[in-house]
DNA sequence: GTCTATATGCCGATAGAC
DNA sequence: GTCTATCGGCATATAGAC
């Protein structure tokens, strides 16, 4: 199991991409190795020439739910000027995140359904994962504060909370093939900057 | 099975909580019969009794999840009186959803999480429900809207998946037992109202 | 209303051939 | 790398005693 060759690196990848939207459709334990095994083409015993459990599978789809969107959302607004204005900041990390969120919408879509039902080991090695691109949010949020560039009295752990949340329950009802995900974006980076309420003075 | 007495409605229920609590932790397929009629001080067999199947069983779980808190979000902002302004009585629905959420917490993260995981038959049986409950957030935000209490530029649609996404979330980091819910419903309200933008003029 | 017993079938995992 | 065959266990659901 897990062996270097290119040909089973490819094999493995096809494996995972299975399970993700299977776990994703019906959950940890409504996958069956048996059905990963069909779909991928392959009998379910020689999954574990490839992996050692059932575990070791879903483990490896939730960090890469987490690790790919990550890196493609720090990649992004990492590398912004250091002169980029506050809201556009903020609408570049959301615009980010809910692209890479909907590209990789089986694996971030897997993980954000089933991380809770879980073998608790399996929530334990997707942890470090997730509180990492947790961090990288709160500290995008702290420094704008920082700068009086977001409100001062801003509560920063549900102010992430909320946005992440909403963020990622999109992956129940929009479907990134059918809608504009840009425009997706710019509306809640507008609700998110300017409230619902109508603006006293114009800030745009 | 569907016995009508005060004993056997009574089973029922304590059924439907225990299986509630489960489905949230453990998915659908996750939960066995055997694993709820044991929480239950039953033996698997005798679950048949009072429901037909498994099927039922979650779908009454469902079904519950949903009605409770599209009744006591309803009655709550309902029963306002008619010159309550739109950022007090956008402050009362959310503290009213978030309310109702977090007290029937079993059956609405069971709802939230499950929903898309379950046989369709039973997803169907749940879509009227939860369909009632979306129109009656997309009449508010609607009403508001036209009466220029909200940005007139404001997509309904949109608004309402962001604010109940990001409150439905909330299920799964916070808890109510430990933290302020009041809190919780006036920072949301504030970020969903005014943004994250500092203010330019007072608003409040 | 709840029990025991059981029918039938799928589960994760392993062993060993090729 | 993938196969077949198989282990022991648990799943939903039913039948019938009490």
């Amino acid at each position: 199991m897990n062996q270097a060759s290119p040909r089973a690196l490819q094999t493995r990848q096809r494996v995972l991409d299975v399970a993700a939207r299977q776990f994703r459709a019906h959950g940890y334990a409504g996958v069956s190795l048996r059905a990963i095994a069909t779909e991928a083409g392959m009998k379910a015993g020689s999954l574990y020439y490839h992996f050692d459990s059932k575990e070791t599978i879903v483990s490896a789809v939730l960090d890469i739910g987490i690790e790919r969107v990550h890196a493609h959302v720090a990649g992004t607004v990492d590398g912004l000027a250091s002169d980029v204005q506050a809201p556009s900041l903020l609408r570049t990390a959301i615009g980010a995140h809910l692209a890479a969120f909907h590209l990789h919408g089986d694996y971030t879509s897997a993980n954000v359904r089933i991380f809770g039902q879980v073998p608790a080991s399996v929530r334990r090695a997707n942890l470090p994962a997730r509180r990492r691109y947790d961090r990288w949010w709160e500290d995008l949020l702290a420094r704008l504060v920082d700068d009086g560039a977001l409100r001062s009295d801003l509560d920063i752990r549900s102010s992430r909370l909320l946005l992440i949340g909403a963020m990622n329950s999109s992956l129940d009802w929009f479907d990134p093939k059918r809608g504009d995900l840009d425009a997706l974006a710019a509306r809640y980076a507008d609700i998110v900057l300017f409230g619902m309420m109508p603006h006293p003075v114009s800030r745009r």
